[in-house]
DNA sequence: GTCCGGATTC
DNA sequence: GAATCTGGAC
């Protein structure tokens, strides 16, 4: 019997007489191949949620595993850990980190609520937009394949693109699943115009309908690993959606905005070392290890609204920004060549 | 790493 | 002309 468990909170166990072989991690980019799709007669079990959200340490994992195993009644299980090359230095660095404590930066309360103040003085178009906007009326499990559509189309995408191209499937009756799943991809296409990758997104959409249908009755997965299994939902959207759609707190929503000013306010680290993260996902790890769940959620239109205005990615307003005299990176980006971060 | 992608900004 | 837009798949 092999048994593995990934990153967040839940574990699978095949009921198959021969092992599994799948990634753990879910929650970590490209690790999204997952027993339940390659073993339709895998079993989901529920372990609970972790810790404060952050990364559990191997024998933390291991333990939840072989108590699992033992409920179901599974003697002596093979609990075996496979990571993704990729992010398999970083996760082992995690882990040692967590063994260890992690200091919450210096000042960090006194930066949030500097930006805080810039953010209710100076209007970030993210505040122009209303995501309720006209899907108020709509049943409970529209309303959330709604938020999932508005959430896909995101990415590398305006907000107000974004908005009104939502509002143009809403006034076809395309925010379900059902009636996404029967509508011409080219439509969707057409409708979603401009936004950004249309054409991968309208096949994305008709996919991610057909399976809301036909494994979720038409509504949206509850957990994250199971919207990470989505075609075109990563680690960003599914934080997101889970946020927005359901109401659950299970990670920070990491996206480019979050990931760039966390790295400038020197918030964020690879494990064990002062150079930043490389990545969202690094990001999100490392900013769960420190930062209060009471601000999981709020973190992400602070930051974003932000970014938007005052801490943008080239040439960020240094001169205008409050809690400069906070931050390492104040002043260090030269505007003519080269970048820094 | 590259691709997807038109609109917008500097 | 280059970079960026609340990324993700290959």
């Amino acid at each position: 019997m092999f048994l593995s468990l990934p990153l967040r909170h839940t574990a699978y166990l095949s009921s198959l007489p021969f092992p599994i072989r799948f990634i753990s991690f879910t929650a970590m980019p490209k690790a999204r191949k997952n027993p339940l799709l390659q073993n339709p007669g895998a079993q989901k079990i529920e372990t609970g949620s972790e810790d404060g959200g952050v990364v559990p340490t191997n024998r933390v994992r291991k333990r939840r595993v072989e108590m699992i195993a033992k409920e179901v009644k599974i003697e002596s299980p093979d609990v075996k850990f496979l990571r993704h090359p990729e992010i398999e230095d970083f996760a082992h660095k995690s882990d040692t980190a967590y063994s260890q404590s992690i200091q919450p930066p210096a000042n960090w309360e006194r930066v949030i609520e500097g930006i805080r103040r810039m953010r209710s003085s100076e209007h970030a178009p993210v505040d122009s937009i209303d995501p309720e906007e006209g899907v108020a009326s709509l049943q409970p499990k529209e309303r959330r394949f709604s938020v999932l559509v508005g959430s896909l189309l995101s990415s590398q995408t305006k907000g107000h693109v974004t908005h009104e191209a939502n509002q143009r499937l809403l006034e076809k009756g395309l925010l379900s699943a059902d009636t996404m799943d029967k509508a011409d991809e080219d439509t969707i296409k057409s409708l979603i115009y401009p936004v950004g990758f249309y054409t991968r997104k309208a096949k994305h959409l008709k996919q991610v309908a057909k399976i809301c249908v036909s494994k979720y009755e038409g509504d949206i997965p509850s957990t994250v690993d199971e919207l990470l299994l989505l075609p075109g939902v990563g680690p960003k959207i599914a934080h997101l959606v889970m946020i927005m759609a359901w109401n659950k707190v299970e990670g920070i929503c990491v996206d480019t905005h979050v990931h760039r000013v966390s790295n400038r306010l020197g918030w964020v680290s690879q494990p064990g070392t002062k150079q930043g993260t490389r990545s969202p996902e690094e990001t999100r790890i490392s900013l769960q290890q420190w930062l209060p769940k009471e601000e999981w959620v709020s973190i992400n239109l602070l930051l974003v609204g932000f970014g938007q205005t005052i801490c943008t990615p080239l040439r960020p307003h240094c001169a205008k920004c409050t809690v400069s005299e906070l931050c390492p990176s104040a002043f260090k980006e030269i505007s003519s060549s080269k970048k820094k971060l």
